[in-house]
DNA sequence: TGTTAGCACTCCAACACAATGAGTGCTAAC
DNA sequence: GTTAGCACTCATTGTGTTGGAGTGCTAACA
């Protein structure tokens, strides 16, 4: 059995109707939605064609047909591969400016969810390949200390640290020319437990207040890995929006699952994953094809963002398998190239090479 | 109609009936669960008493009876009253001492969460009383600079900005000591558009640049308003736990409202506001008392904690009107204390001055 | 050979209906 | 004041019953 365009006509009219539905769809439903001009009883033969080939089910004897994943996964590619249209305006996102990077964070997603009616979600993004740009130790008191990191990026790390013992503030100053001439230009991954154990050495008398700081450094590193991924999401609200998740087991499944956030990373790591793979622009998980069991019941559409400097993380929208998978897709680009937008001219004024007004992330 | 020893028995042992089961309670019932010995028929006599008292409902002819709001509150108060006994030891927290405070706060209602099978919620401790106890400029390049505010309770905010022009090391100096003359031993609210434009005019030539510096300032205050207060929640798939509350458009408004916050603040707020007026301790709404319209099918227990250093939050916990009054109490109690002891040690170390008492908590 | 009309069949969804039983209020007896 | 007994109410549950949407199959048609 092999697909032609017929087929391919109807399975794509089968879906499209599903899409708003939700209800299974009849034959005589296709045959007058389509213009193919074909009876009921043809449309029948076809649809009985379509589901040996594993791209539709009847929930029941007697009930229309549902897409399968197989189905929805030949939609989406179908809609990939003509990406080209659709050209039409976007309102455009309206990011307003803020000074923290997870104040833009939240506005994004929220923003996202308003506008699709999914749950949406964000990764604050990763900076382990970013450069130590400057740190700084501030004595504070005479047995409290302040770290700041500066990373490229311009992300900004404090700790406020306590010492065992009392610090003067000659001290102080060794320590910052010692950590400043050792550490910066090297990124978060390249500071390594080897490294660490050179520079305590070196700091002779005073290693165990340099173990301490050295120990906040590490510590900054420590919070930039996968298990603790920063990951903001919005709408979650939305899945009740969809009968079919809203039922009260599957939703608190869902609920608990955006809420752990665990599995959301899960998520960023395997787009992250693809992309690296060479799979760029948008990616699209149905049903199965998540890496999350708890998610099956749902599409997720990831995409990553690029915020420059080496700022990079992973948007994505979550609904159920009869998402309007168009309409995820163009908002996810519109929010990558909004954010591609915002940093662009950040990073303008970052570097003295043209005008603007302040703004920045820390 | 006056309210009896035996009335109190009964109501009582509906109430907490029906705090197990959620089902409307019967005569029958209560005439085997009680040690009173009185049959079915005199127990009706009382419910119906009880009833017109308005204190207990039925939610149909032929079905037992619920408890009212009103018959909720009695229970509640009575609980109050004997706060002494319930001596037995709880598990206690297990809070791992962590570095930011924001990792700590999610921590906590996370573990009172998973303890309670409540949703819970809690707000960042307010800091708009506390003293900037240092200010710190830093110059990163030629036109940016760092500026990091510790403030009182070992708050470190910071901010990284853009100049439209080009700074030297030396204003840097000037400026930040013109700050820290200025500013240190202020409190966030001390600091007004006055003050600040006094400031702008001492710094003379480069007002601009302090204009900046001083917006940021500024912002770190404007952060603190009850409008973006931080609040962070744990547990909504709680929710679902309770029939009465898992319906789809009873949980979509819920699951909104914890998402939004907006309506959690507003509980901080009251439960601030109160705790003012001398009402101390642990409060309870129930039901409609509650200031936020989507949760009056709930009931909402709240505490202030106190992290010592004039950090002050709220900690909450939301459940169904049937939740376990005295549970969530008991939590509450135990995570006033845990935090007290958590950051009365820190503060031991902060200070050298000693073993402080670290705020009292009832 | 592909398309269509017609028909029998299936099965979900909705509805009505009765049976069940938990619970009440009332009354009369203790 | 307490209790047993009884009639009554009503949500819940189960059981048909029906209607309709949809299918598969067959036979007729172009």
């Amino acid at each position: 059995m092999e697909m032609d365009g017929r087929k391919r006509k109807i399975l794509d009219a089968i879906i499209r109707n599903y899409l708003e539905t939700g209800e299974p769809v009849g034959s005589r439903t296709i045959s007058r939605y389509t213009d193919l001009h074909l009876s009921s009883a043809t449309i029948r033969n076809e649809m009985s064609d379509l589901e040996e080939m594993g791209y539709i089910v009847q929930p029941h004897t007697s009930a229309g047909r549902i897409p399968t994943d197989k189905g929805y996964r030949l939609y989406v590619n179908s809609i990939v591969e003509q990406k080209t249209q659709h050209a039409e305006a976007m309102n455009s996102l309206m990011i307003y400016r803020t000074t923290r990077l997870e104040e833009m964070l939240k506005q994004v997603v929220r923003i996202l969810a308003s506008q699709t009616q999914y749950t949406t979600m964000i990764s604050a993004p990763s900076y382990r390949g970013n450069k130590v740009k400057f740190i700084q130790l501030t004595r504070i008191t005479s047995r409290q200390l302040l770290n700041v990191v500066v990373i490229e990026g311009n992300i900004v790390k404090n700790h406020l640290f306590d010492l065992t013992e009392d610090i003067d503030e000659e001290t102080v100053g060794r320590l910052n020319f010692l950590l400043n001439s050792r550490l910066n230009g090297l990124t978060l991954m390249d500071i390594n437990l080897g490294l660490i154990s050179n520079i305590k050495e070196e700091a002779g008398v005073h290693a165990d207040v340099v173990s301490d700081v050295l120990d906040t450094i590490a510590e900054v590193i420590r919070a930039e890995t996968d298990e603790n991924m920063e990951i903001y999401t919005s709408g979650a609200n939305n899945i009740f929006r969809y009968p079919e998740l809203a039922d009260s087991s599957k939703a608190q499944l869902l609920i608990s699952t955006i809420e752990e956030k665990s599995g959301l990373a899960d998520f960023v790591k395997e787009t992250r994953e693809r992309e690296s793979q060479g799979e760029t622009g948008i990616q699209v998980y149905i049903g199965d094809e998540s890496p999350v069991e708890e998610m099956k019941d749902c599409s997720v559409v990831t995409a990553s963002y690029d915020l420059g400097d080496g700022l990079t993380g992973t948007i994505g929208i979550i609904g159920p398998k009869r998402m309007d998978y168009e309409k995820a897709m163009r908002n996810l680009k519109e929010v990558k190239k909004s954010l591609n937008n915002i940093f662009g001219s950040v990073r303008m004024e970052d570097e003295p090479t043209g005008p603007g007004d302040p703004g920045d992330v820390g």
